[in-house]
DNA sequence: GGGTTAGGGT
């Protein structure tokens, strides 16, 4: 993320006597400044009704539009209200539920809670727990909100408000707000599966349907039937499906509290356009010839497409005369959108909303920019290229900047009031059947459109340009299918069958995944050894593998790794495939980068070649940024993707190594050069993704008999050995296998023998067999 | 012979 780059430390405030007055007033006049922005807040005005609402019901499905302020006010309210509070004193809500949970009797998960929560003998006392969880999608959001939360409370970050990352805990014994990511909570839930400490807990952002959304959505329902009067639930979302969750919780009510969005004009174009591309590239010249100043922010699909974008762009820019840059002749082949129609009216404040007419008058205000700068921002770009999209533009230019969607929710762009919207995105998607995941670049969903519309208005009154007519819109999807009903979900399945929760074709998800996918989860994990017979966790390698933060079928490479001596490689190798990708390839720079990456190159395949780099880093002075940065840039490496490697490798050496429980007690041996042992250990995790070589160069997946070709990225794509292991089945122009390895066919029933056994011999044939043995 | 949207984990 590129807000994390820069997030620094505070500085230490030296207090000498002689300052105190000074800082203490300057303290008190901004402590003024917040309290009154608080106060103009829309979620303010709601807060009685807000609070009276939660007296009386359990759970409250609050939508916040765009600046109602619900993220950093109503976990406030809620304290205020005494909804957290320090043990001993009474709340508004009586105690006296407390108990109903226990007298329940056992529910789902009661069982593996007595066997794995700290404190033995089955329940905890969820009496005590008085904290109010935010849960955030995004870790950024979590750490930036509870310091502004603070900062308005008057308080130190980390004491009664706190926020919890992975790889940080800002939180201490006298937080009663923790802010903190979903996935963070959901791993709590491990552990403490009736959420015993919190009291409250708000699920932000709900509308974005997240996997662990979802998965909390349902745990928590389960919560609430066995925790009763004592537990409070707050769903925002920012869009208004509240009746989906309304219906889902029993006993659920809603509401609404305003935002405050600047009008958006929305235009469409009159025709259906064929070449969505073009058309934002003549769509962004139209708009800086013809607007008024602020920046433009393009929606486009990926980093190949906003690099090709780039280039065109520059080139109609650079082949204009420099008098023509700043007129309106750049129009002459563009087609803008002609009709109009206002949208997110309802979300201005004052006086309604404005409309097109406000609009105008307010986006007339200043000149029209001579030039256009146009910058690039997508994930993958390396953070310093990044930052560049946040610095203003200088007088008399313009932005242009060429986004992902990573500009929709992830980070918001200062100066932005024009959007054009290509209404593509690139999606993945998954095939249970197939076992197989796609990316393709699909039309966006209404709600999604109206996210994009809506960066438009973030400062001032602006202009959304949709690249598609407006009978196209109304037949695109009203919102994007929940991430749980198209992805994998092996980690979700082994998550709840460590939960105690059993009967997982049977759970109350809100939206259900297809019934396949979660068959297809069981199959693998019991392939894994983390199920038995009867689809109960199994304590050697189920119980284990839960506790792993990593996909399961990486857990079971570290598990084996153990045995075979090699931990600490094969750590590093789960560390750089948990990671994002770390190679950066730009297209024009491609004799650079391969160059690279020889030094690097592994003849056995990709996981060493990812070793190779990984060791390469730690190698460099840790303490020397410059280093870093340096050799990252020389080898065309991600330094985010190999920072966020290093931190998964830390976790996970201290969680492997550490006595069990909390940790795995896991001996951690290095096997050096030797390679046999580390692709031993990837051949135990990963068997259902071994293939053979064909004689057409082709390879067969063993387990399924799929027909699957090698991704071009791989370092094994001239050598071709006769057997390997890969991550994962990518379906793009061709079904493609990601980072493989070379190993022995007779290794297949050595290291997987329920799996392959009966057919080993046919396995080593080369014959699919294997996939009966599912 | 050819290519990786965006998030997230005790």
């Amino acid at each position: 993320m590129a807000n994390t780059e820069h997030e620094k430390p505070r500085p230490k405030k030296q207090r000498r006597s002689g300052e105190l007055r000074e800082n203490d007033a300057a303290a008190a006049e901004r402590r003024r400044r917040i309290d009154a922005e608080r106060r103009q807040l829309p979620a303010w005005a709601a807060r009685d009704k807000l609070l009276a609402l939660l007296q009386q019901h359990r759970t409250l499905v609050l939508v916040g539009e765009t600046g109602s302020g619900k993220t950093t006010q109503i976990p406030q309210f809620l304290l205020a209200a005494k909804f957290g509070k320090s043990s001993g004193s009474k709340g508004a809500v009586p105690d006296d539920g407390a108990d109903e949970g226990a007298a329940a009797g056992p529910g789902p998960g009661s069982a593996r809670t007595a066997a794995t929560a700290p404190a033995a003998g089955g329940h905890r006392a969820y009496g005590g727990g008085q904290c109010i969880a935010v849960t955030q999608p995004r870790r950024v959001a979590a750490m930036t909100v509870a310091r502004r939360v603070a900062e308005e409370m008057g308080t130190k970050i980390g004491q009664q408000v706190g926020y919890a990352i992975r790889f940080e805990d800002v939180t201490s014994p006298a937080t009663r707000i923790k802010y903190m990511t979903d996935g963070l909570l959901l791993r709590e839930a491990l552990v403490d599966p009736l959420l015993s400490r919190y009291r409250v807990v708000v699920i932000d952002e709900a509308h974005e349907r997240t996997v662990h959304t979802d998965v909390l959505l349902g745990l928590i329902k389960g919560v609430q039937a066995r925790r009763g009067d004592d537990f409070r639930l707050v769903v925002m979302s920012a869009t208004l499906d509240a009746a989906r969750f309304v219906d889902y919780f029993p006993g659920a009510v809603a509401a609404l509290v305003r935002g405050r969005q600047f009008p958006v004009q929305v235009l469409y174009t009159a025709r259906p356009e064929d070449n969505y591309l073009d058309a934002a590239i003549n769509a962004t010249l139209q708009v800086h010839g013809e607007e008024p100043e602020g920046d433009v922010l393009v929606f486009l699909t990926g980093q190949d497409e906003i690099d090709s974008a780039e280039r065109l762009l520059k080139d109609r820019l650079s082949s204009l005369p420099a008098a023509a840059r700043m007129a309106g002749v750049v129009g002459a082949a563009a087609e803008l959108p002609g009709e109009e129609a206002a949208e997110g009216g309802g979300g201005g404040v004052e006086g309604g909303g404005g409309g097109p007419a406000a609009a105008e008058a307010a986006a007339a205000v200043g000149g029209r920019p001579r030039e256009l700068l146009v910058l690039p921002i997508y994930a993958a770009l390396p953070p310093e290229q990044q930052m560049k999209v946040f610095e203003p533009a200088p007088p008399g230019t313009r932005k242009a900047i060429l986004a992902t969607n990573i500009a929709e929710t992830s980070i918001t762009i200062p100066g932005v009031r024009y959007v054009i919207d290509t209404g593509h995105v690139k999606a993945r998607d998954y095939n249970a059947k197939l076992g197989l995941e796609s990316l393709a670049v699909v039309p966006v969903s209404q709600a999604q459109a109206r996210q994009r519309s809506g960066r438009a208005g973030r400062e001032g009154p602006g202009k959304a340009y949709r690249l598609y007519t407006e009978a196209d819109f109304s037949q695109l999807a009203a919102t994007t299918p929940p991430e749980i009903t198209r992805c994998n979900l092996a980690s979700v399945v082994l998550q709840l069958k460590a939960m105690g929760i059993d009967d997982v074709l049977g759970f109350d998800f809100m939206d259900p995944p297809p019934r396949t996918a979660i068959l297809r989860s069981l199959e693998l994990l019991f392939a894994l050894g983390a199920l038995d017979n009867s689809g109960k966790l199994t304590e050697e390698v189920g119980l284990r593998l839960s506790r792993l933060p990593v996909d399961p079928m990486f857990g079971r490479v570290l598990l084996a790794a153990a045995e075979l001596g090699c931990g600490v490689e094969a750590l590093a190798v789960v560390a750089m495939v948990s990671a994002d990708n770390v190679f950066h390839t730009p297209r024009q720079k491609e004799a650079e980068w391969r160059a690279a990456r020889l030094k690097f190159l592994s003849r056995e395949g990709d996981h060493l070649t990812l070793l190779n780099v990984f060791r390469g880093f730690m190698e460099l002075p840790k303490e020397s940024h410059k280093a870093r940065t340096g050799w990252c840039s020389d080898n065309f490496i991600n330094i985010r993707a190999l920072r966020k490697a290093e931190d998964i490798y830390t976790q996970l050496v201290r969680f492997m190594g550490h006595p069990c429980p909390p940790g795995l007690g896991l001996p951690l041996a290095t096997c050096g050069d030797e390679t046999t042992p580390l692709r031993r250990a990837l051949t135990a995790g990963l068997f259902p993704h071994a293939a053979r070589l064909q004689p057409d160069g082709s390879y067969r997946v063993i387990a399924t008999g799929r027909q699957v070709f090698l991704h071009p990225s791989s370092v094994l794509l001239e050598r071709k050995p006769d057997c390997l292991v890969f991550n994962e089945l990518m379906h793009t122009t061709r079904t493609y296998a990601r980072d493989a390895t070379a190993i022995e066919a007779r290794w297949l029933p050595e290291l997987a023998p329920a799996f392959f056994a009966a057919k080993a011999s046919a396995a080593t044939a080369g014959v699919s067999a294997a996939g009966a043995a599912r």
